[in-house]
DNA sequence: GTCTATATGAAGATAGAC
DNA sequence: GTCTATCTTCATATAGAC
């Protein structure tokens, strides 16, 4: 997994200041930690060891900050999901380490704090809704559709709807999981009880699209 | 489904005030439309049309009117849960019928509103996604486990983990709607869509769990 | 480019009159 | 209980010196 460090970094480019990249640094780990409204632009300078003048030199102003962040949230996302080994020699095995990276994913600190403030700030921020969507969900989404097309196509599953089979997949595997974590009753999963889970549903999923 | 106005006068004791009655009603409505941040006690105030003063005579600050919402929230979530008719008389049809209930719920205004704001604000405030949690997913998640455990009883149905499988069922008919609902990129759901994506994934999930 | 110091305004909360 | 007017704090954003 790709580090706050490196996301930060990576969504600047290469020729800015270090100035700049630490701040954008910062108010990536401020906005992710605290949200967008509790995150102080004081606090950022602070975090960063820059001035706020220094800060507003790079910076239009705190929404450009933010809007700047949709660059690392797309490369969180994008280099965040699982490639995708669609070797077809064993189905199972496949799909299960794919649900097993995807929901992974959805509970980490890092993702479930990255999906808890784009959902907040989307009625302000629609771009970094899109975005988000665009790189992450929908990508793992077609991945997983251009994977059943070829699956059905062998005939190793019958699936005669690939997007929505891929919906429900993804929708079966982490949806209740990652429910009680946007609303804060994820400390009581158990990792055994989660792994347990996720394995269910790949079977689940498989009886219903076997051939 | 119930409205706004009498969520909010459900929620206030029948005793209080007219003039209470009046600021949670208009708290209700604007924390639900602009987020708790965005929403000033000004613009409640001037909602309910009284002073500010007047507000704080009756709350004690900001913190405990958004709580008092909690109360709103689950109501909202009690009432608008659909009975589950567990007739078993037709369990597609049954199914069908809940799904509906259920993701129609997800996708209303109202719906959509509640949920964002209490994933936006669950780590500030715990004991609202608590609330939220308990008195909405978690019911109707255990209206499911029962109905799938008695259709398993009856041979109806073939439902090795009544819980698992009631999760899995809420996720694959909602999960990825609900998700581009949150993302604000639920837009683009077309009526019918919607309608037949629901309908697919009730008989996909028969098909997983059919005797 | 970078800093210290400050202007400006918004929002939570209250004092005192009626 | 209710209001007008005000206090206080804090956050965004900038001015001016180096």
């Amino acid at each position: 997994m790709e580090t706050i460090e490196s996301l930060a970094q990576a969504g600047a480019d290469d020729q800015v200041s270090g100035k700049k990249k630490a701040v954008l640094k910062a108010a990536l780990r401020l906005f992710l930690e605290q949200g967008y409204g509790a995150t102080s632009m004081d606090a950022i300078a602070r975090e960063a060891g820059v001035s706020k003048a220094t800060l507003y030199a790079h910076l239009k102003n705190k929404e450009e900050l933010f809007e700047a962040i949709t660059t690392s949230c797309a490369r969180l996302n994008a280099t965040l999901h699982p490639v995708f080994e669609a070797g077809h020699q064993d189905i199972r095995a496949e799909l299960l380490s794919f649900a097993r990276d995807h929901v992974a994913l959805l509970l980490s600190p890092e993702g479930a704090a990255m999906y808890r403030i784009v959902i907040a700030e989307a009625p302000r921020f629609p771009e970094l809704g899109r975005a988000f969507f665009e790189n992450g969900p929908a990508i793992r989404h077609g991945a997983m559709v251009d994977y059943l097309k070829i699956a059905d196509e062998r005939g190793l599953l019958k699936v005669d709807d690939a997007r929505r089979a891929a919906s429900e997949f993804f929708g079966m595997i982490g949806g209740m999981l990652h429910l009680r974590a946007m609303l804060g009753q994820g400390h009581k999963i158990d990792a055994a009880e989660q792994a347990a889970a996720v394995e269910h549903a790949v079977d689940a999923f498989l009886r219903a699209y076997r051939t």
